[in-house]
DNA sequence: TCCTTTCGTTAGTAATTGCTTACGTTAGCA
DNA sequence: TGCTAACGTAAGCAATTACTAACGAAAGGA
């Protein structure tokens, strides 16, 4: 059903992991459907350009973005497979073969 | 349209930091769908009880299980309704108003 | 060749994490 | 009342985290 391969628990670890700062969703946001170069999501923060860096490395070995390289520049974008993986993830850890759908509707009364 | 509010990013910090830990994972998958006492719960893992127990109010505190008290036992559940948060908050990262049928759509070709 | 732009990497620090052992607390029973 | 079962809480420790300042590297002109 799926094209993309489920995760691993250690893929989980990183992206969750990943996923726990705000400042990494953030940057997550900016780079959510474009490609961004690093300098540009820098100067977006209140931090230095070196801590914006780290965090690019640790969103980029969660699989979360992309790297492409344009002359000295580093272009980075949001991995959208890896986001219908996490779907997948969740549903999996709440229980095995929930569809989305009948968990909403149940909501709604 | 989602009948549950939206988190919070104080909310979205508290989840994902507990669902980036493995054992919290497991201790989530275990009472997914079912009351699990702490005990029986502590007795399935090679660590303390008191780690658990740690464990627990941390994926209490995220708001991702319930709790209820029966005599000296207290019972342990997922709560499904964050799970349909966490799937939101997930598209809203990504970006704006995604829905996950598209995206699925486009990984499969 | 020299200089600048754009970026990653290293070293170091205060704060947080997952775990342990030891200690309370509450409910129920004899 | 005393005892036990089933819990949470506190103190402490080694490892990790998010950050800063300082340094290194590569691409592209003048």
């Amino acid at each position: 059903m799926s094209a993309a391969p489920a995760l691993s628990e250690e893929d989980l670890d990183l992206c969750f992991h990943a996923l726990s700062q705000p400042r990494r969703r953030s940057i997550l946001r900016l780079v959510g459907d474009r490609e961004v170069a690093a300098g540009e999501i820098a100067a977006e923060f209140d931090v230095t350009r070196t801590a914006v860096s780290q965090h690019l490395t640790v969103l980029k070995e969660a699989g979360l973005l992309s790297e492409r390289r344009d002359g000295t520049r580093r272009l980075y974008r949001a991995r959208r497979e890896t986001l219908s993986q996490l779907h997948a993830a969740l549903d999996a850890v709440w229980g095995s073969a929930l569809d989305r759908g009948r968990i909403l509707a149940e909501e709604t009364r």
